[in-house]
DNA sequence: CAAGCTATGTATAAGCG
DNA sequence: TCGCTTATACATAGCTT
């Protein structure tokens, strides 16, 4: 027999599973690659899974050399920074308020969208996919926020007692983003000593990469309390 | 005459490009979710472009839904966090200069890849894509941060001057991340004014929302510097 | 297992309403 | 421009090596 109409369910055989994972993943990315010559479209795709070692990465590691060259535009915004002269100097200061609001509210939404792509995979320990066109990421940036504050009224009323305590987080996190830090370091001390259980979705590749990356940075000081915590610390203390 | 052999190229015709497109669009989103069912593989797909007003989303809103669900089990974090004891205390101290290290490196690693990966593609004004398996987002953490100091490294000597700049502008995130609150302030004020280059490619959905967004935090006050930066104040200043 | 090999199910380029 | 149809190119399940 030669192929039958495929059963759209779970591949129990492992062999079969794995077999298929790789022949399907292989015809998504010539997809992504197809879509990105016919329709003009800059596509960058990686996949990574527990099946391979190293992530498939498409075009080659073009999208990856293309952000490197990106960095180099760095260069740039600061050209524009000198480029502010006196005259523009008063204007700056009396929109400064204004503008560290705005601030604010973004790094709180890139946070969450953060959180929410990383914890709504890795928090469950599971495997999966994300395709963004990156035309516009900004979206994610206008809407989760919205969302999330909607999703969670709603979630209020069905399960109150459960939902409050993420409400109270996320208005926490708004409000000051480093009252996270102790936290943090509570969560990293466990590690060390009994692994929680959400430590074991943590399987860094190497051991001694943990402590010193190859990086010899000075530790700067916060003088009030921790750095910036961030959602890497739950899962790599 | 019915299909011809897919000449793998640009379609010019911008009718046929975009049929072309939302057909295709659909056919990734059904193999991804085939991919997902067949090999057991928790995804979730979000397709993003300039062709439609809303983005495309697989499973439903599933994803997103599920990761309101993760918020929720922050609130079994914060009981570990009470769950430490006095015994744990004093070795939790020992370790803290060593996890604030870690936690560092880790926050500089994110905020690169963040901003990899969003240059790449909206820095260029481009359309993309992004595929990524979740199962390990904490690969990105780990390899971004090398590649990049590896790549710069090349890079510099085949193109010193330009390069020098970036290099610099890492070494700084890395020591300093508050040293760009300044730098945030001008482009935000230029943007207001003359709309540089980079501005261009901020193409805000509602031009209201960007100050009030409905929330009402209270802004924080930072006595050192503005909070830290993060790279979406450069394009939603 | 990985790599090849068909036979067949699917995706989809063109045409048409 | 959109949706629907149809003929065909492509992807790939089940085997074989």
């Amino acid at each position: 027999m030669t192929r039958k109409k495929v059963t759209l369910a779970y591949i129990a055989n492992d062999a079969a599973r794995k077999a298929t994972f790789k022949k399907r993943k292989n015809g998504l990315m010539k997809k992504v690659s197809e879509l990105s010559t016919l329709c003009g479209i800059d596509a960058c795709a990686i996949v990574y899974s527990s099946y391979q070692a190293e992530p498939e990465v498409w075009p080659s590691t073009l999208g990856v050399h293309r952000a490197i060259a990106r960095f180099k535009n760095m260069s740039e915004m600061d050209q524009s920074k000198r480029m502010v002269n006196q005259q523009e100097f008063i204007r700056q200061r009396i929109v400064k308020a204004e503008e560290q609001l705005k601030k604010q509210l973004h790094e709180n939404r890139e946070r969450e969208i953060v959180q929410v792509m990383y914890r709504a995979l890795v928090g469950e320990g599971l495997q999966g996919l994300i395709i963004v066109d990156l035309n516009d990421l900004g979206w994610m940036l206008d809407k989760t926020g919205k969302e999330i504050e909607e999703r969670i009224k709603k979630l209020k009323k069905s399960t109150p007692s459960s939902e409050q305590a993420a409400s109270a987080e996320l208005q926490a996190d708004k409000a000051a983003p480093e009252n996270h830090a102790a936290l943090n370091d509570v969560v990293a001390v466990e590690a060390t000593q009994n692994q929680p259980w959400y430590m074991d979705l943590l399987k860094p590749r190497n051991e001694g990469d943990a402590l010193n990356l190859g990086r010899n940075d000075p530790m700067p000081s916060y003088p009030y309390g921790n750095p910036t915590p961030s959602w890497s610390d739950f899962y790599f203390p």
